[in-house]
DNA sequence: GTTAGTTTGAAACAAACGTTTTAAACAAAA
DNA sequence: TTTTGTTTAAAACGTTTGTTTCAAACTAAC
């Protein structure tokens, strides 16, 4: 069964826009790896935008429905706090490699979709995640900060801001981190590990105690 | 004294880098910003990447001598394992602090600098800053590694990352995050404050202990 | 004041980009 | 088969990009 001219240009717009960024990759050099026309896009997509944003949905709406699901199921169960945030963080990561399939590639850009969502270049893209997928963010937010019960509603918004900086980091950068790592430490790991090893931090950073906040200057 | 055509380039280049990134900011913004012809950008830096390279210069040249004095002068006294930790990440952030003059876009950019040498679309940047201030990033990892004593190299390495990524993202959306942080709280935070609030859990992450590593599928 | 080297100004260049257009090919219903 | 709507193919359009060109303006030493 061949695959429909839409599926070939996901597929491949998916792959050049995490490995090249979305404005360093061109219409043409998508079109040219599916095999398709060029006007394919503008016609399917209506713009390299609409196409942009059909990529992201194509990721977080199983995503979104996934993660929705994990967090009603985990609510049930009482448990410790310090094992209800890895229960949440794992859920999470477990979900988004599963997404992904499994392929690096396409849990660094799920990565860079993120990133790019809080930076204002993409400013369309910020608008269409946050409109489409901002009350699933909220509810994971929020389940994380029943278990943070001691920070007030602003120092966790920083400090959640903080973990989700660690998490869209390694991720987006694990590819170039796993091959500095080989080359430094002989040593290869996979992305399951990667993932657990942020799980661990997270979890810690999450629990560290807030201090008073006085002038750095 | 009127600034001279090449500090007038670098000044604008680097507000406008932070603002829209690399890619996204063209040579034309930038010398009709400045006053300036087009021509002198390539004039004097031969091209838009020789532009980009003295925009990162200009910040890493300082930053890079101020942190390296640091490090000297901080593996003198002895203290805590919290108190070193405390101390480097402190030292750092004010580092950068006063290398951006207190202009929080000057750290903005700073941080996406740091960003755009782990991600390949702009791998020259990435040689460059190895081959140019890669000595030093390796002083202050292994300054810190020394107050890290039970981890091996390779958990290590992820660990250090991963605060990296802390600092990377928080710094390069402050913006975007204290936007949002005084939509949502009405309550205003300046930089000194906020990276007060990342130094306490860079240092708890680093504290955080070391798991065995077990599938996460 | 003249001259030699340096820097600028304005225009032009070639390439790449997203998008649009027009006709041809295709599909499915009448 | 004819017809109608859909999808593709190939070319072209209008911008924008980084870069280059070349004469004019400026600077500084002699």
């Amino acid at each position: 069964m061949k695959k429909t001219t839409v599926e070939r240009i996901l597929d491949v717009a998916e792959v050049e826009f995490g490995a090249h960024g979305f404005v360093e990759t061109s219409l043409r050099t998508i079109t040219s790896k599916a095999g398709v026309n060029l006007a394919a896009v503008n016609y399917h997509f209506g713009s390299k935008k609409g196409l942009i944003q059909a990529v992201t949905d194509r990721f977080f709406d199983p995503l979104s429905v996934g993660l929705k699901t994990q967090l009603q199921a985990a609510s049930t169960t009482q448990v410790s706090q310090h094992e209800a945030l890895t229960k949440l963080y794992e859920g999470l990561l477990r979900e988004a490699l599963r997404i992904a399939r499994g392929n690096p590639t396409r849990l660094i850009l799920l990565a860079r979709l993120i990133n790019s969502a809080y930076s204002q270049s993409q400013g369309h893209l910020r608008k269409h995640l946050t409109h489409q997928y901002g009350p699933v963010f909220m509810l994971f937010m929020q389940a994380i900060r029943s278990h943070m019960p001691t920070m007030d509603h602003e120092q966790f918004f920083w400090r959640f801001h903080q973990l989700l900086g660690m998490m869209v980091f390694t991720l987006s950068n694990s590819d170039a981190l796993m091959a500095i790592c080989e080359a430094e430490y002989h040593q290869q790991r996979a992305l399951p590990e990667i993932l657990q090893q942020l799980i661990t931090t997270l979890v810690s950073a999450s629990e560290a105690p807030v201090v008073a906040i006085d002038n750095l200057a």
